[in-house]
RNA sequence: GGCCUCUUAGUCUAAGGGUUAGGACGAUAGCCUCUCAUGCUAUAAAUACGGGUUCGAAUCCCGUAGAGGUCACCA
């Protein structure tokens, strides 16, 4: 079999530690069995996708030694591989499925379904589509699937087996958007068909909509692929992880300083084990010992634990040298040296004192001194003003000190407050001292990331 | 709430019906050592509950409970 496999992600925001987990499991099965792995870019969604976030995943993708055979950035014989980019195809299959009577227009209001939705979850009943413009041949508005009555669908899971599911319970999903683009449910089958994927190999998120590829796939006589649902990644609290809980991101893996080997054994450790009970492993050794019925279905904890155990043995393992090498690119490369100094220089007489004032440029986990008033000063009361800047901050569109300026000067006179202790506060959190450089231009060469990550940290703290 | 999935120590997991239920992280203790860390050794710690099937069940079946996912013009 011509084992073609993808990941398939959505550039909404920064790599997901969940994404470089379905690419390991992808990009070595697809190693296993000789085939291809796909990367594409499922950017449907416009208003939420953007170049810079699909740039990052591409670049921390590569970063963890995750090369795919086929994507955006490379071309392939499936190109174009960003969906945007495929809209008449989505388009053309979407005409196919209006005219076989598997889809309708429908012109119901978002009022009109947000009230339906309403009422069904007050009256205790299924939520869903009504189907009111089911039978109205209209001749715009946005293309629903026509889920047939009473059958049962069924597919199989490699890992689970057989799933069926009653069609009643299916509801009668969007497929293409009134801006003319597609969902994902129509877009991802589109192009799971047309390049021709043979597992689709995602997240247990997706099993509860399966049902509807599967029916769309039936619509159009298109043949199956298999589908492996892995389970997902969870909080401690056994959630599916988020980063209202955990960090997430890929950048703040490579910030603290995780090696691309610890967390690639470590994603393949939790839920998949050796046969013969290895812990540690090599890409190389995943794939050839990858067997994807030794997967277990429970959702696995995220153990930081383990993955510094895991750290902390690669980095042993290592010659002198190469920490060297490391050392220097996770914290004294020129780049943020250069970007240090200036704000250290006027404050020293000799090196001998630079690490005492710029230790904080370095640490992301130092001790905040939390009797200190001006740490205090964020009580309970005050705690949503603090967290709404804190999230006004990090999503600034430009991490300048000037436009940092702006936004804290704004925000100040906003919430009435006043700006010397306001400054004071932000101080400690991001160096820990009353003492530092200017505070806005040491937030911009802190950077996003790690201003992010000082920032969690206080919260913790005061949530404690 | 409907539907779907899952359930072995605090956490990740092993055990193709027959094991004193194994390993790893973490925890605790000891050894090593100028300290700390590493390393080594040891200890505690689990089959969600209830029924069946069977000579025999963590493993197969049913029920219950719990957990998770999903129910958008997001993916």
């Amino acid at each position: 079999m011509n084992v073609r496999v993808r990941i398939a992600p959505s550039p909404t925001g920064d790599p997901h530690i969940g994404t470089a987990y379905m690419a390991l499991f992808n990009y070595a099965f697809a190693k296993k069995y000789n085939g291809k792995f796909i990367l594409r870019i499922e950017n449907t969604d416009l208003k939420r996708s953007s170049l810079a976030s699909e740039y990052s995943i591409l670049e921390y993708l590569k970063w963890l030694g995750l090369s795919w055979d086929e994507g955006p950035d490379i071309g392939g014989k499936f190109a174009p591989y960003r969906q945007s980019d495929r809209l008449q195809l989505y388009q053309s299959t979407a005409l196919q499925l209006i005219k076989a009577g598997h889809a309708y227009y429908c012109t119901c209001s978002e009022d009109r379904l947000s009230q339906l939705r309403t009422f069904q979850m007050e009256q205790k009943l299924p939520t869903g589509y009504d189907q009111y413009c089911r039978d109205r041949q209209h001749k715009d508005g946005v293309l629903r699937m026509k889920i047939p009555p009473r059958n049962l669908t069924q597919f199989s899971d490699l890992l689970r087996g057989t799933i069926s599911i009653n069609n009643n319970d299916i509801d009668d999903q969007i497929i293409l958007k009134s801006d003319g683009f597609p969902t994902y449910h129509l877009a991802s089958i589109v192009d799971d068909h047309f390049m021709n994927i043979s597992h689709v190999i995602r997240g247990e998120e997706w099993l509860s909509s399966t049902p509807k590829h599967v029916l769309l796939y039936k619509f159009l006589n298109w043949p199956l692929p298999a589908f492996i649902h892995l389970p997902l990644l969870r909080n401690s609290d056994k959630s599916k992880i988020s980063k209202r809980k955990y960090p997430v991101s890929l950048k703040y893996f490579k910030m603290i300083g995780f090696l691309p080997e610890a967390l690639l054994n470590f994603l393949g450790l939790i839920s998949f084990s050796f046969k013969d009970g290895r812990e540690v492993f090599t890409l190389h050794d995943f794939i050839e010992n990858l067997d994807i019925k030794r997967i277990s279905l429970g959702g696995p904890v995220f153990d930081f634990q383990k993955l510094n155990w895991l750290n902390s043995h690669y980095l042993k393992k290592k010659e002198n040298t190469e920490v060297v090498k490391y050392l220097q690119e996770q914290l004294f490369s020129s780049n943020y040296l250069s970007q240090i100094v200036p704000l250290i220089k006027e404050r020293i007489n000799t090196s001998d004192q630079f690490l005492e004032l710029s230790s904080f440029f370095f640490q992301n986990f130092f001790q905040i001194p939390i009797n200190d008033e001006s740490f205090k000063a964020i009580n309970k009361p005050l705690l949503p003003i603090y967290e709404s800047f804190f999230n006004e901050l990090i999503s600034l569109d430009s991490f300048s000190h000037s436009s940092i300026e702006s936004l804290t000067t704004i925000f100040i006179e906003q919430h009435n407050l006043n700006r010397k202790p306001f400054f004071m506060t932000l101080r400690i959190i991001f160096t820990g001292k009353k003492e530092s450089p200017p505070l806005f231009q040491t937030l911009e060469v802190l950077g996003r990331e790690r201003c992010y990550i000082r920032l969690k940290n206080a919260i913790d703290i005061l949530k404690d």
